[in-house]
DNA sequence: CCAAAAGTGTTAGTGATACACCCATGT
DNA sequence: ACATGGGTGTATCACTAACACTTTTGG
């Protein structure tokens, strides 16, 4: 017997969307990349950038392909995290959305606004409110995710610079998870991970003793072997 | 301004799918609940229950129905987990899926095919090979979920019958993370999660010492405070 | 009285936490 | 010489892991 064809491709009303939620660090703040919506509905307020799935590209593709587009960061890893697809969550019609999670370094791209439609903005996360859609509810879980995510992975060598100090890995993982740790604590954990090479170098910054650099042996995302404990 | 209407309604051809991803633990193996296929594409081969999304129901709605339509399985917590959506996945045409992933008592239900379109069956683990689509895929992640999920929720009440001893919450634990644990260190780690009931009961069964009988305290879905730590 | 699973505590080892001072530099 | 952040070790505590025997029942 043949394939059937899908019948339920002509009935059913509702498109597919991405988001994509970026995090870095400006300032000493957790902040998220948002656009500041041009358009009824939730005009004026802000909002993930995104948009529809276009039929020959894959999820990941599109949230790659929208965030450049509204934002002009690209090149950056995308990891999938789930999808929302409550019936009215967009006034416009049924959208289903699938939610994407990154970290970068806020240094390595400047948000310049290419064309009208852009106003991208790093928004520090108390000030990331109110947010269009439902998209508050997906930034809770999703910052609920990142919050694991960073202690199972080396997702943090995503948002920091090729080359830094311990203090800069620990200021991270402190803002991130939104909890001081004990310096010396900390270091003895990330030294027994062994993802972390100390460079020939040194920084040189203010009137003090200069900082070791270090760099990741792997910058690839990947799960590491053993959580990083970094709770009270 | 008034609301701008969709232009990509009319251009996006791809469908919205779900999949249920049901476990249980029959005769000490974990085992997951499958259709066999009636039709091409891979007829014959074994692929989770799902399938489309209505119009005017949640995500979770459909899963739920989907579920009960192609098994008769109901009224059981489903989470959601994430979507697929590779270009190529489904040869039919584009389909995008979101997966949900559950934990039942296999005694609960049985698996009486209702329809013809219905043939589901519990499959070990080691059985569920080859399966249709890109399900195996779905499978391993969902699996690492579980695994996940296990420890740090009181999922497993799901997978309970109401009452039950420790010996039997402490095999599920080993079936599903794959793992012997020592009984004493099992049973102090779950008394200290205070997640657990002790009832006025005891179950006979068979030449031995009676069993004590323990009852969730809260069967919903919650996260746990502390994590159930299994490893060995 | 034997078989079979239920139930129960202690010890040793490992890992987490808490904590304070010296170092290298620029001004 | 002082201010600044960088860098380091140890002692205690808490938790984990390993381990064996007694209890209660049915046959």
């Amino acid at each position: 017997m043949p394939m059937q064809p899908i019948r339920d491709m002509e009935r059913q009303k509702m498109l597919v969307a991405v988001d994509a939620v970026v995090f870095t660090v400006i300032k000493g703040k957790l902040s998220i990349l948002l656009i500041q919506r041009k358009n009824e509905p939730f005009k004026g307020k802000y909002a993930f950038p995104g948009g529809f799935v276009r039929n020959e590209e894959s999820l990941e593709d599109a949230a790659a392909r929208e965030l450049y587009e509204e934002t002009g960061v690209k090149d950056i890893f995308l990891k999938r995290f789930t999808a929302y697809g409550d019936v009215d969550r967009d006034p416009r019609g049924r959208i289903i959305t699938v939610v994407f999670l990154a970290l970068i370094d806020a240094e390595k791209f400047h948000l310049e606004a290419k064309t009208d439609a852009m106003a991208a903005e790093w928004v520090p996360l108390n000030k990331a409110t109110p947010l269009a859609f439902d998209h508050e509810e997906i930034l809770r879980e999703v910052l609920e995710e990142l919050r694991y995510e960073i202690q199972i992975t080396n997702i943090a060598a995503q948002l920091l610079p090729e080359k830094f100090t311990l203090s800069e890995l620990q200021q991270v993982y402190e803002i991130v998870l939104g909890m001081k740790v004990d310096k010396r604590n900390f270091r003895k954990r990330i030294k027994a991970l062994d993802i972390l090479h100390p460079l020939r170098e040194t920084r040189m910054e203010g009137a003090h003793r200069p900082a070791q650099l270090y760099t990741f042996k792997d910058k690839h995302y990947k799960p590491l072997k053993e959580r990083i404990q970094v709770f009270v």
